[in-house]
DNA sequence: TGTCAATATGGACCATCGTCGATGTCGGTG
DNA sequence: CACCGACATCGACGATGGTCCATATTGACA
């Protein structure tokens, strides 16, 4: 086989000796970023621990805006992001609003960390 | 066992009807949303992969820099993010900086999103 | 319907982040 | 020693994020 066939072979070496690989293609990484994302704070790690533990896996507001210091509109623009972000279900029930873990939604994102 | 014991008995029910559960409490929190941010961006899920799915699990940054659309600055202070974090271990051969996942870091964070 | 309790939304502020161009540093090679 | 290529650092800029207070919305109930 040519050596010079065409410039989109992936058949080449770079400076350090190996051959290129595939990356991740940008559209995927942007979505696995946004998941991570919602992911990465203090607080949401917080929330997502009371509702993990709690009966049912499902939490009500007025419970975790007593276990996490931080004023109530805080807590709930935070579950507000989970939510967006398809980690948690809201469900509201009466005057008070449940908060449910997507666990398929996690698995996702271990799935591909690893 | 009396109803008035003391204020600070976790035996209370709060308005729902649930009792409140544990918290993860700040500091991990802290420690776990720092793990999450550092891979929580497109550019650096897509180095990651670079490197996972190289030969060894390590790829040098000349690799990375042509198959990621932005500068080499933004690329090294990626890597730098990610070293920082102790996802990733850089090593100098000569001219070439060499980058290798640390596995058991990602292993850690799989381990606190079950 | 009016009031109250629970939750959500809007606006503002400050901090942090991603990106770049310019430049510095380090190793190899003539 | 001088130069060059690979990589890191610096400084700056615009964008995004976390937080709060004030206020709106929603549902229960008198």
């Amino acid at each position: 086989m040519s050596v010079t066939t065409l410039s989109t072979t992936p058949q080449e070496v770079s400076a350090c000796g190996t051959s290129p690989v595939d990356v991740l293609d940008r559209a995927e990484a942007d979505h696995r970023a946004a998941l991570l994302k919602a992911l990465a704070d203090p607080v949401r790690l917080q929330l997502l621990s009371i509702i993990s533990a709690a009966p049912g896996r499902e939490a009500c507001v007025c419970d975790m805006t007593e276990a996490v210091q931080v004023s109530q509109p805080t807590v709930s623009h935070h579950l507000k992001t989970l939510v967006d972000a398809g980690i948690l279900t809201r469900e509201r029930r009466g005057s008070w609003a449940w908060f449910r873990l997507d666990v398929e939604q996690l698995a996702a994102v271990r799935g591909f960390l690893a």
